[in-house]
DNA sequence: CGATCTATTGACTAATTTCAACAAACGTGG
DNA sequence: CCACGTTTGTTGAAATTAGTCAATAGATCG
């Protein structure tokens, strides 16, 4: 339980809040007037930022590390909503209502945490009503997202998620003529398996398969090379 | 084919704006200078409003009544996202982005949709910043939305899903002491099915086991009674 | 009233999970 | 830097769940 709380001062590269797509299109006078009601806090590997029941805590910006957002059911079984990266928020709800938070937080590595409580938001939304629109943007990227991911667990089988997701992580490196992409998992098999909505021994025998195929080809715990890019994506239902 | 399309003028109950929660905290001076961007047009039963594929049209708000929002697998298997009804709006992304639609859009009943050209509603965010804040509460909802629906599709098995969105439907019309609770499908069984991501079979077989148990009645095609919720509840992973 | 759409049921098949045992990789402290 | 304990991933066999196909029944609508 390491973490500290302290306001949002400069860190290594300034204001923190020019980590943030939602606030970075201030002026440096209009940050600096916001920083005053952001504070920061740190989270160990592994410890929960929030967890499903707790009551809302503002808006939270992650600056620096990973959050995996994942639901549990009353047999410990995971379902992965999303993870998030430097700049992402959650608590989008807080600004309406007072409610309880519907899902948990965990840090997967080192991570900081700006918060900014429900009041202060609502004063900094009126002083700069951009950030309303900023704040619709990405969530309604994050609806489009999450509409795909109920699409994915509904019409796909296991074999097509696998195929698909693996593919979606390789997109972001990909190299239009290669055929041959080499991938590095920035979360574990298992939790792999959890966003897909599959079990860790599901995941690992399809990728196995996979293998046996020559469509990709595995290398330690987390890396994979797609050999095949072209087979996986008739797999995944195109 | 037959729908037409008219400038958004009164319709029986005046302004078709009235029914919009994003735009009816306007007053009538301000809702009279919007409805200029408005036209509407009608659809039948059955008409696909939108497809997967087609160029965004800007908002869509359902003024009248009710649509099924849809996605559809290479092998013509179907998973339905949400339903909309009065009110509800779609194409948030179109404010942004110029973007392809992702998913479909079908008439359910004879329905009115309100669209808004994505020009003409950012200057209507301008001139009105309360609309932006309005749009952001209801795509977080709509989020919130999805991601449960994320969970029950990852998380829970059919007998679960089925069971759950009996009592959700059930919900709007409880009456707490009682434990018997009369509901009319609004969607037919196979649409049911779709939305909780199983067949026609496997939720009629369900439901045929609940009815056994005597949990449920059912009565002609539309129509459970719920006799025994906690029955329910338990099974539906609490 | 008949045609069409919707729902039910049975038998079979395929897909996925579960449980259990094992193997590999990782990281921590000596 | 190695050894050991812990975590993470893999594999097999059995059990369960859900889907498919096909036939039938029931509603609904013009």
């Amino acid at each position: 339980m390491s973490n500290s709380e302290h306001s949002c001062e400069l860190d290594s590269q300034g204001l923190c809040m020019h980590q943030v797509p939602i606030l970075n299109h201030l002026t440096d006078k209009e940050m600096l007037e916001i920083s005053r009601y952001i504070e920061s806090r740190h989270f160990d590997k592994g410890e929960m930022i929030v967890m499903s029941g707790d009551e809302s805590l503002g808006l939270l910006v992650i600056n620096k590390g990973e959050v995996k957002i994942s639901k549990l059911s009353s047999h410990g079984k995971e379902q992965i909503l999303r993870i998030l990266k430097a700049g992402d928020f959650m608590g989008e709800l807080s600004l309406f209502h007072n409610y309880s938070i519907t899902s948990n937080a965990e840090a997967l590595i080192p991570t900081e945490v700006c918060r900014i409580k429900r009041s202060d938001m609502k004063h900094i939304i009126n002083d700069f009503p951009n950030i309303a629109l900023k704040l619709l943007e990405e969530v309604s990227e994050r609806l489009e997202t999450a509409e795909s991911h109920i699409e994915q667990l509904g019409l796909y089988n296991v074999e097509q998620r696998v195929a698909k997701v693996i593919l979606q992580l390789a997109e972001a490196k990909t190299n239009p003529q290669s055929h041959s992409v080499a991938l590095t998992l920035s979360i574990s098999k298992g939790n792999l398996a959890s966003l897909i909505g599959t079990t860790n021994e599901s995941l690992s025998r399809k990728l196995a398969v996979f293998e046996d195929q020559g469509f990709i080809k595995q290398t330690g715990q987390r890396s994979i090379q797609i050999l095949d890019k072209d087979a996986l994506e008739n797999l995944s239902g195109i």
